[in-house]
RNA sequence: CGGGGCAUAGCGCAGUUUGGUAGCGCACCUGGCUUGGGACCAGGGGGUCGCGUGUUCGAAUCACGCUGCUCCGACCA
């Protein structure tokens, strides 16, 4: 008996029969109940023994595959100084989300929300020649943004755990070869985490870069929607998913004529008070940025604006919906908007389907009036035409044409290119094989480890708990002696436990004299793949029971073959 | 940041309308009994009723202010 034997009378794992009224998702619901983790304070929270030894699974995965994809390891501090983020010029683009403190001498610092800037002022001060590239450097480390609305558990919190590493290569193909080292190497440790993702190609955002794909775990009650193609292998979130312009159907053109319609401020009042199809209309949503200029935009009646594709368009940083009193200044009228007669120099765009109807309906810059035998492409001066719909189920592949899939899923990773954004802006050189100085040309690429544990959980669980894919589960298995207080029982189990974790098997025993029905209710609660049970017939009949959390499925078996039943079990999970 | 809701024992809640000894279920402790899916009986411990100010003989309860949490929206590498 030379095993420490983990008992679950020495594991702090408070579990809850109740569900604290705060946890809106079964993430946060189920975490909670099983004892894995306690709120701190909004969106921060501490990580119980349960929850912790996932997570540790979940880091040495990813560790091992940043390692053989060529990373390598460091550790940066969480408090960054406020001058590297002015080297960037983002300490001030960061905004309310970075939070930001002051020592004692009055000296800016902020929780590091991100590691752009200090992995770059890192290499910038110690790799100098092309012959040290390429470098990819990574952390496992704690994360602070003080997010608007935490939310959702660990899905969205404020303090959360994430991996993020860096590229550095000598010119753009050795980023892309980085890219796709790492986007392989995502890859393989989602796989191995036992979760069903897709990844699928992704705006970049605020971080800049031209190519990102998000890594999704497929969960219904995730945040974010992506849409994919059955017939070829396209998949993409839906601010990201480029759409084709549809052809309308040829008709004869008619004349632009102003009709009245009172109070049809909506598409859909508008379809009843002049009775045509939605598809015949052209819907507008109207922007200001952040510098307060207007974007106008023009889309079918049926579909709905990407503010992510018009605001990359324009350049913005920042868009919100326009104050009446702007579109009035601009010569347009708030539900009653049109292209045609908009002041000159008012930034237009039209979405290039809605370009091609004909005969369409819009509305006529005057209150309670709207345009018929709207030609865009006849009437539209002075806009720009550019796909900036957001995609919809059944909408065409951009590839192949045929229909899209649409699902929710939750983004537990992302890979983006950088480029030279940051090491231009930090003078971070190195000079190349003609002795020339050139910028670094980066990438990066996270996952949320956190969030990436919250996922699981959300994509396997059902009504009586957690069920744990086997890689990533706090323990592999437990064993329950129906009645701790029988010392026969208990032993048995205490023999099992060493058999098994001498093969290698990260088990636990549940000691608690407590009644069966309450160790099992745990169990499943806590989600172990497999479940071990000893009780009376193991003493007289020397059989013990072995059952599958994820499909209930009981084999009962000699005390003698568990070892061999259970690794066969965990093998095929 | 806009709009709702909530704050009473570790968790879930009642009590607030109509001011008068702070309650229930679960959990916890003791004893008994029980032991294959969250038992039962008896006894027990635990509360500055989120904070502050006011009204009142008297405030969990009424008024005003604040704080925190939460939901919807906006926002989000």
């Amino acid at each position: 008996m030379g095993v420490f034997v983990l008992r679950t009378t020495q594991l702090y794992a408070p579990t809850l029969r109740q569900t604290p009224a705060e946890a809106e998702v079964v993430s946060h619901q189920l975490m909670l109940r099983a004892g894995m983790i306690r709120k701190v304070a909004g969106g921060i929270y501490t990580y119980l023994p349960l929850a912790w030894r996932t997570l540790k699974k979940i880091e040495q995965i990813t560790r091992e595959e940043m390692d053989a994809a060529g990373g390598q390891e460091i550790m940066m501090p969480i408090i960054q100084p406020g001058e590297l983020w002015e080297e960037s010029g983002r300490w001030g683009a960061y905004g309310d989300e970075m939070m930001r403190i002051k020592d004692r001498h009055d000296r800016e610092f902020c929780l590091g929300p991100t590691h752009e800037e200090m992995i770059t002022s890192l290499v910038r001060d110690e790799v100098k020649s092309y012959k040290q590239l390429p470098l990819m450097l990574y952390q496992i480390q704690d994360k602070f943004r003080d997010e608007r609305r935490p939310r959702f558990g660990l899905m969205r919190g404020r303090e959360f755990i994430m991996k993020d590493l860096y590229s550095f290569d000598k010119d753009e193909a050795g980023m892309l070869e980085s890219y796709q080292k790492m986007f392989d190497a995502y890859t393989k440790i989602f796989t191995r985490c036992g979760l069903k993702f897709r990844p699928v190609e992704a705006d970049n955002g605020a971080i800049g870069g031209a190519h990102s794909h998000e890594f999704t775990v497929l969960a219904e009650s995730g945040e974010s929607n992506i849409v994919y193609c059955e017939s070829c292998d396209y998949a993409a979130s839906d601010e990201k998913a480029e759409l084709k312009p549809i052809e309308a159907q040829a008709e004869e053109a008619q004349e632009l004529k102003k009709v009245s319609t009172p109070d049809a401020h909506t598409i859909e009042l508008l379809c009843k008070c002049l009775n045509v199809p939605v598809e015949k209309t052209i819907k507008a949503v109207a922007f200001q940025t952040e510098t307060n200029e207007v974007v106008l935009t023009f889309v079918r009646g049926d579909h709905e604006v990407n503010e992510t594709k018009v605001q990359n368009a324009v350049g913005a940083l920042e868009l919100r919906m326009a104050d009446d009193d702007a579109i009035i200044a601009v010569g347009g009228c708030p539900g009653f908007m049109s292209p045609i007669g908009i002041k000159k120099g008012t930034k237009i765009l039209v979405d290039n389907t809605a370009m091609n109807i004909c005969n369409a309906v819009s509305g006529a810059n005057e209150k309670d009036v709207h345009y018929t035998g709207v030609n865009p492409k006849r009437d539209f001066t002075d806009v720009e035409v550019l796909d900036i719909r957001l995609v919809q189920k059944g909408d065409p592949c951009p590839h192949c044409g045929k229909p899209l899939e649409m699902t929710r899923g939750i983004e537990a990773g992302q890979v983006f290119t950088l480029g030279t954004k940051y090491s231009e802006a930090m003078h971070a050189t190195f000079l190349d094989e003609n002795g020339k100085e050139k910028p670094f040309v980066m990438g990066c690429y996270g996952i949320g480890v956190s969030r990436t544990m919250a996922a699981a959980i959300e994509q396997n669980n059902d009504k009586d708990g957690i069920i744990w894919p086997r890689a990533i589960a706090p323990f592999e298995a437990v064993i329950v002696p129906i009645n701790a207080k029988v010392p026969e029982q208990l032993e048995a189990g205490e023999k099992l436990y060493d058999e098994l974790k001498v093969s290698g098997v990260d088990v636990l025993l549940d000691d608690r004299k407590e009644r069966a029905g309450v160790k099992f209710k745990d169990a499943d609660l806590i989600g172990y793949p497999v479940r071990i049970t000893v009780g009376p017939k193991t003493v007289e009949e020397n059989t013990v029971e072995v059952r599958i959390r994820r499909t209930g499925e009981t084999v009962v078996c000699e005390k003698e073959k568990v070892k061999e039943t259970v690794l066969k079990m965990l093998e095929e999970l």
